[in-house]
DNA sequence: TGACATAGCAGACAAATGTCTGTTTTATGA
DNA sequence: TCATAAAACAGACATTTGTCTGCTATGTCA
C-alpha cells in the first residue's frame, strides 16, 4: 500500500472498525488489512493498536474480534422486552414465555422483570400518555403513590397513576374525562401488574 | 454434564447466543461449550447447528463469531443513534461524528440519518412531549405539515409541530401558553434540522 | 540534507476457533 | 422392553486469528 501521511490511514480505520462494530461484527486483524491492502498484518495491528492507546477504541486481548467502542463500558447492555398485545388475569406468565415480537431497550432492571404493551384509551392524556403509546413495564407487586401503574381491574390491564387514600388504594386517570377506580369499593378483582418504567411513541 | 429432555438444553443456548448477539459479540463454539459445561465442543457445536437448521439461529460459515439472529431480516435491525447533548448552528454534522453517547433504536431509516436529544421546556405539553423526553430524528431538510420537527431558530434547536399558511413557514407549540414562530416575519435565522419520529420518556 | 518518527513489509509462531469422525449415554415412545 | 432419536463425550486436524521480531520505505521538520 501507498504510504500516507501520519495519521490518515488510521482515522479511516477508526471508521472503518466503527461501522463494522456498529453493524454488528468486530473485524479481525486480517479483515482490516484486507480491506485496506495492507500487505502485512503488523500494518493493520499497528494502527489497530495505537488507536486503543489513544482510547478511541477498546480491547478484549487474545480475543478473536477484540475491538470494542469504548462508550459500551459504562452504557447499559441491550435488553429484549417482550411485547405483549392484550393483559388478561393468569395471562401474563405464559404470554411472556412465548411472545410474538420484542423490542428493544437498555433499563436498570433484570430482563425477566420487564414486559411491554400498547395504551387504549385517553384515560392518560395529561400525563404525556396518549392512545398508541408503548409502555415499558416493571413487574412488581407493589407501588409507591405518584407512580404510573398498570393494573388488571376486572378483566382488563389498565394504566393509571397510582394513589392511596385512607389506606385505600386509588387508580387515577390523568384526563378530567375520567374517574379513579377505587378497587375494592368498586368490587372488581383487582392486581397491580407492574410500574411503568419506559413511555415510547412512534411518530413517522 | 447432565443429560436432558430433547431440546431443553437447545432452548438456554439459544437464548445464551441471542443474549450474547445483542450485547455486542456472537459467541465462538467454546464460550458455548464452557458456558454450558460441555466437555466436547461437539455437544456445543451439534446445538448450534441444529438451531441454524431450525431457522433460529443464522450463520456465516468459517468465520470465527460466526452466528447472527435471522430475525433482523425480517424486523428493523438494532441502530446506535447518537445522542446529542445541545444542539446549535453548524454543529451538527460534526457533534454526530464523536457522540458522547448512542442510544439503541430500531427504525427504518438509515444509521447515519438519526441522532437523538431531550427536550427542554414545555411548549410541547399538548402534544404528549414533556420536558425531559428524548425525541429520534431524522435529519431531512423538508416536512410536510403536520409532522413534528426539530428546527434551528436562532443559536437555539427546538421541537415544534411544523405548519404553512400562505406559503409561509410556522412552527406551532402545542401549548396555550406558548405563540406561533414565524421564522422569515420574526427575522430569525432558520433551518430545518430534520424530523420527529419517536418519542421516549422514562419515568423510574 | 539528515535525523527522527511514522508507515508499511516479511515471515513466523502460538493460541483461538471451526470442523470432523466415531463412540457412549440417556430420554422417549411404541 | 426394545428400538430409535437425541444428548453428550473423546480426540483430533485445519484454518483463522492474535501476536511477535526485525526490517525497509516514506513523510516531516529543523
Amino acid at each position: 500500500m501507498a504510504y500516507t501521511s501520519p495519521g490518515e490511514t488510521r482515522e479511516k480505520i477508526y471508521g472503518f472498525v466503527r461501522d463494522r462494530i456498529l453493524s454488528g461484527t468486530s473485524p479481525t486483524t486480517r479483515e482490516v488489512q484486507r480491506a485496506f491492502g495492507f500487505r502485512a498484518v503488523q500494518s493493520a495491528r499497528q494502527h489497530l493498536e495505537k488507536l486503543v492507546l489513544e482510547g478511541k477504541l477498546a480491547k478484549v486481548d487474545g480475543r478473536s474480534r477484540g475491538y470494542r467502542l469504548p462508550e459500551f463500558g459504562k452504557a447499559s447492555p441491550p435488553q429484549l422486552v417482550p411485547m405483549l398485545g392484550r393483559v388478561q388475569a393468569g395471562e401474563l406468565t405464559e404470554a411472556m414465555e412465548n411472545p410474538p415480537e420484542y423490542i428493544m431497550a437498555q433499563t436498570r432492571f433484570e430482563d425477566d422483570e420487564l414486559f411491554a404493551l400498547t395504551v387504549e384509551g385517553e384515560s392518560m392524556l395529561h400525563a404525556g400518555i396518549l392512545p398508541g403509546d408503548m409502555v415499558i413495564v416493571r413487574r412488581q407487586p407493589t407501588a409507591s403513590p405518584g407512580d404510573i401503574v398498570v393494573a388488571l381491574v376486572g378483566e382488563e390491564a389498565t394504566v393509571k397513576r397510582y394513589r392511596e387514600r385512607d389506606g385505600r388504594v386509588e387508580l387515577h386517570p390523568e384526563n378530567d374525562a375520567f374517574s379513579p377506580i377505587v378497587p375494592r369499593e368498586d368490587g372488581a378483582p383487582f392486581s397491580l401488574l407492574g410500574k411503568v418504567i419506559e413511555v415510547r411513541r412512534s411518530v413517522d
